[in-house]
RNA sequence: GGCGCGGUAGCCAAGUGGUAAGGCCGAGGUCUGCAAAACCUCUAUGCGUCGGUUCGAUUCCGACCCGCGCCUCCA
């Protein structure tokens, strides 16, 4: 069964397939803004992308597909956060892009195979150059500060993508866009390729296209150009967030394609928003989830992750703590699964978690067996069919001691969730302070010498300030308390 | 106003022209110093409302109601 994905510009499921002769799948996914923390909504786009790439290589071979995710390192939230902070704007972004990759991983994304910075002196010349070309052809100007804007009625396909011809401008949006730059554009919807330098943007500043005054990048030039020299002219998938599909992945659309001549992205792709208690994440609606907050309300990135997966990706999703606590009770279900199926087999925890199997390309009858869930994923990315499928296989498995059956099963287990990028076996942070953790010891203590009233005025102590200890054969473990 | 998405059990959420996956919660049970965990069983005659098409609609069509998102900062 062929991976097919709904395509924003056909409205229609597309097959996914490689065009280069190369075979190599090329995909391009509209990174973060470095310049504080992402939320869970930036991390839910993160993460579809993340088990696109995963199924995208079990198809096509580990080998046959990158993946490109680029950074923002300079715009208007970046330089802002550097002044207010009296810091050079490398320190800033260096700080949140590091504070990302810590998140990632601890969501178990993989790391894209290129992670181009939009001020790399390399894509910063490739920017410019872009900018030129598209200066020369005339789909581009100068206006009178020196920036550099794109003339939006020179390319006749604009607004294909996101159909804004058929669009009416609600009056009061259109007046408030125009207002900052009205007097430097020729049209109100012609958008920046290069900013000329404002006293804001400090020490913030570079060479500019010919003609052009110093100053820096506009943000959509960069994923054209990034794109570009690390992908190619043409890409086989373009993804983001719905909310990129305006104006950002038009304006991508128009710049490449009149700069380079030829079709931009064979198929795009956009993930829908995460609400939070119904509504979008907002600073001022005090429903912004960091992973950081949630993990100090005693959740595990994983139960984050598999939060994020409860929810077709084009759908938007309702996240909520409740949510969570579903997750994080899901997951000791699968893990309890992996543990016995893995028993069966007479494998360890760390052939569940091998991808170099999982991704072998030789076949194997026994790790060929279908694994349950995967034709949901590769059937639009449907993510509840999937984690469905795996808890109805769940009931149904009986292994009776046939050892080939607990092969196929944990073949099948552990290629699903590899897709998926759920990590089992890294669940509950038991990160609990130190007295918590010296009043569990002192409990286990009473505990082991039969002293059962001393362990229960423990064990209230403890509920009381919020946490549960389970006993176990030979240890106990911490967990916050469930609501 | 324009464009788009959605309304399925207490909550989250798939799905199909032929009579509703799955998860959470809840209830009961097995087990167990206690408490959990784990495991087993149960939980929508119903899929926003009203019409229409059909042998049959939650699934198709129409109208309406409600919610959410976007409309040049935004995953």
């Amino acid at each position: 069964m062929p991976i097919r994905l709904h395509d924003s510009l056909t409205r229609e499921l597309r097959e996914l397939t490689p065009a280069h002769p190369d075979g190599i799948f090329r995909f391009y996914n509209c990174g973060p803004t470095v310049y504080a923390p992402a939320h869970i909504g930036n991390f839910r786009t993160f993460v579809v992308n993340d088990v696109l790439r995963r199924l995208l290589e079990l198809e096509f071979g580990a080998d046959k597909v990158k993946h490109v995710r680029n950074l923002t390192d300079v715009d208007d939230k970046t330089i802002r956060r550097a002044r207010e902070e009296g810091r050079p704007l490398g320190d800033v972004t260096r700080q949140w892009t590091e504070k990302f990759h810590a998140d990632c991983a601890a969501l178990n994304c993989l790391p894209p195979h290129a992670e181009p910075r939009a001020t790399d002196p390399q894509f910063l010349k490739e920017q410019v150059n872009m900018i030129e070309v598209l200066m020369e052809r005339g789909n581009a100007y100068r206006a009178p500060d020196g920036s550099v804007y794109f003339k939006v009625s020179s390319f006749d396909n604009y607004g294909r993508l996101s159909r804004v011809k058929e669009r009416e401008l609600q009056p009061g949006s259109a007046l408030k866009a125009a207002a900052a730059d009205a007097d430097e554009k020729e049209d109100g919807s012609d958008f920046a390729l290069w900013k000329a330098w404002k006293s804001d943007d400090g020490s913030n500043k570079w060479t500019g296209p010919r003609g052009a005054a110093p100053g820096r990048p506009g943000w959509h030039i960069e994923c054209s150009a990034m794109s570009k020299a690390i992908l190619g002219e043409t890409i086989d998938l373009h993804t983001g967030g719905v909310d990129l599909l305006f104006p950002h992945h038009e304006n991508e659309i128009a710049q490449s394609e009149c700069c380079n001549g030829v079709q931009f992205s064979r198929h795009w792709y956009h993930s829908e928003h995460l609400l939070v208690d119904g509504k979008k994440m907002s600073k001022s609606l005090g429903n912004l989830y960091t992973l950081d907050d949630l993990k100090a309300k005693g959740f595990s990135a994983m139960a984050v992750r598999y939060a994020l997966l409860m929810g077709h990706p084009r759908k938007q999703l309702n996240f909520t703590l409740d949510s969570l606590h579903a997750a994080e009770s899901a997951i000791g279900k699968l893990k309890a699964l992996a543990d016995k199926l893995i028993l069966a087999a007479q494998k360890t925890e760390a052939d569940f978690y091998d991808s170099t199997t999982i991704l072998r390309r030789n076949p194997d009858p026994i790790s060929d067996f279908s694994p349950l869930g995967l034709d949901a994923l590769k059937d639009d990315l449907n993510f509840p069919a999937a984690l469905g499928a795996l808890f109805t296989d769940r009931k149904a498995l009986d292994l009776g001691g046939k050892s080939v059956l607990a092969k196929a099963e944990f073949h099948s287990l552990a290629k699903t969730v590899f897709v998926l990028g759920l990590d089992l076996h890294r669940t509950i942070a038991t990160n609990a302070p130190p007295a918590i953790t010296a009043l569990a010891e002192k409990r286990w203590a009473a505990k082991l010498a039969k002293d059962y009233a001393g362990a229960d005025a423990s064990r209230k102590e403890l509920t009381a300030a919020g946490w549960a200890m389970l006993d176990g054969k030979d240890g106990y473990k911490l967990e916050p308390l469930k609501k």
